[in-house]
DNA sequence: TAAGATTGATTAATCAATCTTA
DNA sequence: TAAGATTGATTAATCAATCTTA
């Protein structure tokens, strides 16, 4: 089985594409901390919450949609709900299940920190590229995602679940 | 100070870009721990050094090329000196300097790790786009690159340098 | 005083073991 | 015995402070 090197375009596209990404997920995590005082994990737990309309979530369903192990969850639940951001509440319908519950001051952090993540990302990311680009960029990131994840559910999907339904 | 929220498309292809870029991480980074036992940040170190016909790189330019924190890069190389796949020398040209080089047994782990990681790479990336998609995702990569952090040497930048000298 | 790099303390992520109830 | 979740130990990443030489 040979596997001929990478030639040098090829790294050159794997390496800028790679620093571009690492790069681009500092700097947001950076200006979230700034902005909110909330870390990418605190934030996307806080969102993920606020897709049920009650913010609260069965705290293994919240790992599945973030695709985390149940400890790093477990761990972060804790350094959260000691900060007041969650509460954890027993499950009537399964006492070895616990309800995750965003806080009035989660609920709050969260919206602000939205607010600022939504210019931070203009002015990253979709802000620095032309139309065609974020067309290419959606054609590409759909393609490879295809291939090293078919099963996860994209927009698209969930759009077009909306749409038959 | 008004931002109105991301539009659909726009949170289409963020949302699309991130799956893609954390199942595309996930996927290479069990790949390559079961192919040769290193994980991400081993590799990246090995396979920078690797660039320089003499395996070696000062610790400042090793930390440009990755896009790493300084202090991040000290505390790693430690490690990977214990676990004997890199060696640091004293810098004659500047004693405040540090020369990093990859031993036998790094050199060895590398280019064993770099075989299956071109077939990964090629088998979940490179390999799904075509030829116009490479090209647009190289200049993508390099607009956002360039916004969110001008200062980092990309190959573009090493290849000129390298053919001035 | 700045550049090059390291250190130690803190915080976060990972892994295996454990606890409780279905 | 399995499902739901937590715990504690280990390992890694981050941040501010420090050390040495240019």
């Amino acid at each position: 089985m040979r596997t001929p090197p990478l030639t040098e375009r090829e790294r050159d596209i794997w390496v800028t594409f790679n620093l571009m990404r690492s790069q681009l997920e500092l700097t947001l995590e950076r200006r979230l901390r700034a902005d909110s005082g909330l870390s990418t994990p605190d934030y996307d737990v806080l969102a993920t919450l606020l897709r049920e309309t009650d913010r609260m979530m069965r705290s293994g369903r919240l790992a599945d949609l973030m695709g985390w192990e149940k400890s790093r969850l477990s761990h972060q639940l804790k350094r959260m709900e000691q900060r007041g951001l969650i509460t954890r509440r027993e499950c009537g319908d399964d006492a070895r299940g616990v309800w995750v519950v965003a806080t009035a001051d989660g609920v709050r952090d969260a919206l602000a920190a939205t607010r600022d993540r939504t210019a931070a990302l203009r002015e990253n990311f979709l802000g620095v590229l032309d139309d065609d680009e974020l067309t290419a960029l959606r054609t590409i990131s759909g393609k490879v995602l295809d291939r090293v994840n078919p099963a996860v559910c994209t927009s698209d999907d969930a759009e077009a679940l909306a749409s038959t339904a």
